[in-house]
DNA sequence: CTTGACCCCGTACTGTAGTCCGGGGTTTAG
DNA sequence: CTAAACCCCGGACTACAGTACGGGGTCAAG
């Protein structure tokens, strides 16, 4: 076994997901398929971890495994012009601000919420619903 | 009728979901149930539309509906302290400068390639990859 | 050369977040 | 007064994202 690849068990363990976690994403096809040993073993190339652990944050920033195969697939090569990608990132990137805009105003939100904490002055409703008005995009 | 009353159907319209949602909503606890007419039908206040299309944002954002209780339920009352109040909502502060952190390396990201797409140079491996490295929080 | 840890595969099961159904009562416009 | 449009409820169904199961092969240590 070249020093380089990871069985399953061992790309799961460094990437802290479940093996068969592993096994779902590569027939999501957010894995590529690994080359395997003669007796039918993965070998993943030590990367794997890398992409495991990018899926799993995506997927706390509300991506779904469609769109973050759509992330993960950006690339250029020869099947895909310059074009085509830049449209497609810059498509992604807009989509990030609208997040990160959204984030921004909860967190402001919360902040004027410890704020009142510190003036022990009580609130009564639900301040949160300050936030995201009529921004939507 | 009060002219500041919804029914389910016009709140779930307003808010842009599907009306069994809002009944599935108020079940999980996240609409407080609304006071109802003589024959049973709901009348929401107003604003439940703004704390409708507050969870969904919060829902792209990567939130679970437990987790938005949890952000809907801070405010200063009786029941709670302020500093306990206070201790929650900087906690949840932190969660989500963590994603904004994320999501601008994501966001970098992009931009790097839209740059190459520009230069023309074709790029083989996933560039994608490049972001999120070891910073896992 | 066997035993335990690991891997294979397909299939079935689970949790979350809705969404639909259908049999019934209510409200409103004609 | 009736028909369309709306609402009630409980329960069944769906999609997505895993997670578990079980019967079998493989590999490394003793």
């Amino acid at each position: 076994m070249d020093m380089k690849s990871l069985t399953i068990g061992r790309l799961a363990k460094q990437a802290g997901v479940n093996l068969e976690t592993v096994r779902f994403y590569e027939r999501r096809g957010l894995l590529p398929k690994p080359p395997r040993t003669p007796s039918g073993y993965r070998l993943f190339p030590e990367d794997a971890a890398r992409r495991l652990r990018f899926i799993r944050r995506a997927q706390e920033l509300g991506f779904s495994l469609t769109e973050i195969g759509e992330l993960l697939s950006l690339r250029v090569s020869r099947r895909t012009t310059s074009a085509d990608i830049r449209t497609r990132a810059e498509a992604k990137i807009a989509d990030i601000e609208a997040k990160i805009r959204s984030l921004e105003s909860i967190k402001k939100t919360l902040r004027k919420l410890t704020r009142v904490c510190d003036g022990c002055a009580p609130v009564a409703e639900c301040p949160i619903l300050e936030s995201l008005d009529r921004e939507d995009a």
